[in-house]
DNA sequence: TTTTATTCGGTAATTAAATACCGAGTTTGG
DNA sequence: CCAAACTCGGTATTTAATTACCGAATAAAA
C-alpha cells in the first residue's frame, strides 16, 4: 500500500524503536507519542516523528499518540518480521556453530533450517538439531525442497565469494554476509554485510583518540 | 598530529580499503590510485579520495597514486590496528565461546585474553585456552591484572545494562555490545554496538519490498 | 624531449539527512 | 463546558554528506 521510501538510516532505527516498544508494551502501556519515544532513546524528537510517520499504517491521535500494538504490528510488518523466513547456513565453523544453537534469530522472522560445510567429520551430523548437508549438495533442487531464500554466510572470507556465487546458481533470494569481504552478486540478489571488522573500527578508532588525546603512550 | 574529524561513515568504510589494499599489496602492487580503489570497490572515485586524503599521511603522486604499504599503515593506525588491545568476554553461551575460538580478532589488534560468566559448571574452565572466571570476579583489581580495557557484552538482552555497569565500575574504557539493547554509560565510556537484528532488518525489509513488488503471497 | 594520459588536491554544486518551527486538533482536568 | 497542555502533521531551515568539476603536476610512452 504505501511505497514511501525508507533509506538505510531509517531502517537501521526501526529494530530500536521496535525493542522499546515491545518492552513498554509488556509494562501494560497502551499509548505511545514520538515524543516518549525519542526520549527512552536519547534521539531527536522530530526525527522519530518523521520515521514513524513513514511506518505507521495510522494517524497518531493528539494530545495521546499512537496504540504501541498496532505500531509494533507496523514495524514488523515493514521489516518482514511477520512471516518467517527459512534461511541456511554455509560454513559451520565457530561462528556458524554459534547460529545454529542461538534461538533468537526466530523472534526477527528468521528459521534457520539446515547448514551445509565440505568438512566430512560434520557432515551428515546434527547441530540443535538442524542437519549439516554436504556443500556439493547445494543446487536449486535442495533449496526448492527445503524452501529457504535466505543464504548466511560464515565461511572464512576466501572462499565466501565462491560461497556465494554457489548460492545464487542455487536460486536464493537475499544472503547474509558475515565474512570480512566485499561480495559482487548480480543486482536483484539482496546483501547485506555484518562485517565485525567495521563494527569494531568505530571503538578502535575512538580508543586511539582517546589514548592520543591523553598523551599516553 | 592530525586531528581531523572522520565521520562514522568514513570510520566504517576504512576496513574495506584496507582489506584491498592488503590483498592488492600480497599480489605484488607497489602503487594505488584512490580511483582504482573505487573502481575495486564499487564506491564513488571522489569519496575514496576525499577519505584517502584525511587518513594519509604522503601526498599522493599524480599519474601513479600512493605506496600501498604506506597507505596501509595509516589506515592501521588510524584504526588503532597497530597496537594490540586486550579484550575479555562477558557470557559464555554460543555466541561468547564462538568468540572465545575465533582468531580473527587479532588481525584487528584485538585480542581475547579470558571470559567471564556465572554459571558454575564452566567456571573455571578454559576455552581454547582462555580461562573463565566467575563475573563475581569482574572488577578494578582483576582487570587491572589483565591489562584490558575493553569489554564485550554476550550476554541476553536482559543482563546486559547490569553487565555494562559492571564493567563500568570495573574501570573499562570501551564496550563492544552483541546483545540488541540501548545501553546506557557515562559519556566518557566508548560504545560500539553490534547488532543482529539491526544488519538483518536491512536484509529482511528488502526482502519485504521484493514480495510485494512481486505480488506475491 | 615532447606529448599524452592520469592523478592529485582543492573547491563548488548537489543531494540527502537531521533539526527546528508552527498552526490545528484532541484529550485531560478544572 | 472551557481552558490548558500535549501531540500531531506539514513545512522550512540548517547541517552534513556525497558527487562533480577543474587546474596543476607527474609519470610513462612516443
Amino acid at each position: 500500500m504505501e511505497n514511501k521510501h525508507l533509506s538505510k538510516n531509517q531502517l537501521r532505527r526501526l529494530p530500536g524503536y521496535l525493542h522499546l516498544l515491545k518492552s513498554l508494551s509488556a509494562s501494560g502501556m497502551k499509548y505511545i507519542s514520538c515524543q516518549t519515544i525519542a526520549s527512552c532513546l536519547d534521539l531527536n524528537k522530530e526525527q522519530v516523528r518523521k520515521d514513524v510517520a513513514l511506518i505507521s499504517s495510522i494517524d497518531g491521535i493528539p494530545n495521546k499518540g499512537r496504540d504501541i500494538n498496532l505500531l509494533i504490528k507496523d514495524i514488523e510488518t515493514i521489516l518482514g518480521y511477520d512471516d518467517t523466513n527459512n534461511a541456511f547456513i554455509v560454513g559451520v565453523g565457530s561462528l556458524g556453530t554459534a547460529f545454529l544453537h542461538y534461538k533468537g534469530f526466530e523472534n526477527f522472522g528468521l528459521k534457520i533450517v539446515c547448514a551445509f560445510d565440505k568438512n566430512p567429520a560434520i557432515i551428515n551430523s546434527k547441530i540443535s538439531d538442524k542437519p549439516i548437508y554436504d556443500i556439493a549438495n547445494l543446487n536449486s533442487e535442495m533449496i526448492n525442497k527445503l524452501n529457504v531464500k535466505i543464504g548466511i554466510i560464515t565461511v572464512p572470507a576466501d572462499s565466501a565469494q565462491e560461497v556465494a556465487d554457489l548460492m545464487v546458481k542455487a536460486g536464493v533470494e537475499a544472503i547474509w554476509n558475515f565474512a570480512p569481504v566485499n561480495i559482487v552478486l548480480p543486482k536483484d540478489i539482496i546483501i547485506s554485510n555484518m562485517d565485525l571488522a567495521t563494527s569494531l573500527s568505530v571503538l578502535s578508532h575512538q580508543l586511539y583518540l582517546k589514548k592520543h588525546k591523553k598523551g599516553e603512550e
